[in-house]
DNA sequence: GCAAATTAATGATTTATTCAAG
DNA sequence: CTTGAATAAATCATTAATTTGC
């Protein structure tokens, strides 16, 4: 029953639920716009989840901000337990020098990109105390479309486990 | 009487004529969204003028591409010679698929990118017979900046001279 | 119960807007 | 003020949920 065939290519990345946890667990802890080196980071700790790529990163938060914003804006429900936005207080667009993008990799092309480092302002965060629950489900997402895809294991071998925390710099 | 301090590091691209004057060519010939390969090598013809990079060229078909749009609706003159939109005819935004983005390199990293290649409507286009005018402008300003930024010739020598027609598909 | 058809989410691309260097 | 560069917003397209007919 093969969820997925094998030699096929990677169409469009399809993040585990634990993956997902951890972008929102960033994103929740104020990442907004994270850096290239924040984006490789998270890139690689989330590889030991199943394939992904630095431009799957982005392009989370990329979308993610933008839903979360737009989401506020339309009618709903009061906020649950309400967002922590970040930059939210005080520097509202002020003194952004950035750069970034990604490619395509549909045509199996390689992606780098780069973003210049903030000034002073960058503060260590604690991330990735991720060591509650490593479902089998996510163990075997990875193996299936470690073959498939061909993702290399950047840190650690195969499940997921035992990850070193990452710090990240919240700008 | 140094335009640009040797060691400074390129802030930003400042096209020279003959770069303006292909890519503008270019433009009203009809390319609007260069592929991949039509970018790098437009970039690397017209790096025989001086400095330039693949994203540079990305970002100015973009930026002129746009502007060209808004100059159009705001109040404005009649259009001179008007425009060859390229895909203007026909097909509006239909069945688009595409890939592409460029990096940053103002902290000196590499940019790579990719653009699907269209189904069949691609037609050769032939380009470049600049043949014309190698101001000796150019040739000044690609002597200085090609030490300045470290810009390797890619084709040619060093004038610009001679370049092998450049075929294009157009989409 | 299952698979084709339909809808909802969301990953990826394109366009529009903004910022700032020259 | 022009324009290269960066960001945000909008759009497209693909995949997962969900529904529906058998």
């Amino acid at each position: 029953m093969e969820a997925v065939p094998v030699g096929a290519k990677c169409e469009r990345w399809n993040p585990t639920a634990e993956q997902v946890k951890v972008l929102t667990n960033l994103f929740r802890s104020g990442l907004r716009t994270p850096t290239t080196h924040q984006i490789q980071m998270i890139s690689a700790h989330l590889g030991a989840f199943g394939k992904i790529e630095s431009k799957n990163v982005f392009y989370w938060f990329q979308n993610h901000k933008a839903r979360e914003r737009h989401n506020k804006k339309r009618r709903r429900g009061p906020p649950d337990d309400d967002d922590e936005d970040g930059t939210a207080a005080g520097d509202h667009r002020k003194s952004r020098t950035r750069c970034f993008r990604v490619g395509c990799s549909k045509g199996k092309q390689e992606v780098y990109w780069q973003r210049k480092e903030i000034r002073g302002e960058t503060e260590t965060l604690e991330l990735f105390p991720l060591k509650s629950s490593i479902s089998e489900e996510a163990d075997k997402v990875i193996t299936v479309r470690g073959e498939l895809c061909g993702r290399r294991a950047l840190y650690l071998d195969a499940a997921g486990r035992d990850l070193p925390p990452l710090d990240l710099r919240l700008s």
